[in-house]
DNA sequence: ATATTCATTTATCGACCGATAAATAGTACA
DNA sequence: TGTACTATTTATCGGTCGATAAATGAATAT
């Protein structure tokens, strides 16, 4: 069923306001994040106007089109979880894998567990845009390689050559199984173990050791590393 | 930029033709499931019609509204994969607790890891809609609660109580995981290591152990069993 | 052959969409 | 205070949407 008639928005004639353009633009970018991200990319202009407390015309006064908009909102959250120094802690050969691990997926989710995060996240993903596939190519080669990485070098085997097939799916479903935890809690708003840290140490325990099991057993440290690794997780 | 005109589609003229209702209405919701997993649920009814070779208001013959026309796709869609006999087979206790979750999984991806499947349940996920909890609902209690109680089986736990939060939130990682798979696959597009069996296999015995260090040193029973597994894992 | 039935098409409605042009009003500076 | 500038609003356009009513025409019964 069509809506009828939508109740007409009482004008409180609130007093026109000016702001500095720079200021306007960035608030206009946030308050199109969140609106995006509740009502999908199909949300209408005029609605979202009104949350701002302005006319839709003005929206075009700051951005040529809905779709240049919209772009400056996938740069905005493509690029938040992403400008912080995880790449060089993950690579902290000072501290044992693990805690790096726990330090690095409590931080990224930190910034990605959110309902806005996702669900433009999502959204996007659905369309398949190029800044997509951009940022999964980036978890695939910046993170997860990395994490394949610094676990050969604990697992002593060879860091040179690049990351087997079989080794970068058994990261990819360790990663989407506590991306799925997210995707649960903010997205489905299903319930879920609410200490998020104890979730992610178990995850990352059980992925340790499961690629020591898969992949490690060639060389001896792997072995000496894979005991470590299972009286480290009687903790 | 907007569109300026659309190319007007080229009126072939093909014969009218007519159609018993029963098969008219199906062949509707077939396309119809096709058409919105590609455009979304947004996707106008006019080129849904084009697609299905027959005029818009046709649609409102087979169904009162489009609202109605997509309850039909959600029920066909979520009841797809579920109308099978995974439940059974899952409870066998004559085959051992991993070849039964290596058919389940086998079996169930084989059922959603298609473009359709997933597009139309990512959509529908992101409306918040009571089927998509329900469904949710059903993959915890019947599928994720019977293999923790299976599992508790072969680890000599009792297998009357619930399961806990900590239980869940290890299957739940190890049933997102495998998920996250298709959605690479299907939905982002991404390559995937091909042997889906293979990972299938790898994420099982990586739960299996998990599993098994996280909560089941308690009983002598689970400590064979562990043994027991991690001998299997080595095939 | 003619009449009846109903699947299907043609025509159209009102609402909403993104976008543009012109009018208005707040602000800064002379 | 007056004037220039521009942020903001008002008014409006063409297009698309879901939905409905009326006209058409293919199958079926008589």
């Amino acid at each position: 069923m069509r809506m009828r008639k939508k109740a007409k928005a009482t004008a409180i004639p609130v007093k026109q306001k000016r702001l500095s353009p720079e200021d306007r633009r960035k608030e206009f970018i946030r308050k199109a994040t969140e609106f995006f991200a509740e009502e999908g990319f199909n949300g209408g202009t005029r609605e979202l106007a009104r949350r701002l407390g302005v006319t839709q015309p003005l929206l075009y006064r700051y951005f040529p089109s809905k779709e240049e908009l919209i772009r400056e909102v996938y740069r905005k959250v493509y690029l938040e979880p992403l400008d912080s120094d995880w790449e060089k802690r993950l690579s902290d050969r000072s501290r044992p894998l693990r805690d790096r691990l726990q330090y690095f997926y409590v931080t990224y989710t930190d910034a990605i567990f959110n309902r806005i995060w996702l669900r433009i996240y999502l959204f996007s993903g659905l369309k398949g845009l190029d800044i997509n596939r951009w940022y999964v190519s980036t978890v695939r080669d910046k993170i997860l390689t990395r994490i394949i990485k610094e676990w050969r070098f604990e697992a002593g085997l060879s860091v040179q050559s690049k990351p087997t097939a079989k080794e970068l799916e058994l990261a990819w479903v360790f990663h989407g199984g506590i991306f799925y935890y997210g995707v649960r809690k903010f997205i489905y708003e299903s319930p879920v173990l609410e200490d998020k840290e104890k979730m992610i140490a178990d995850a990352i325990d059980t992925f340790l050791i499961g690629m020591t099991r898969a992949l490690g057993k060639t060389s001896r440290a792997a072995s000496r590393n894979l005991d470590r690794l299972e009286a480290a997780a009687d903790r």
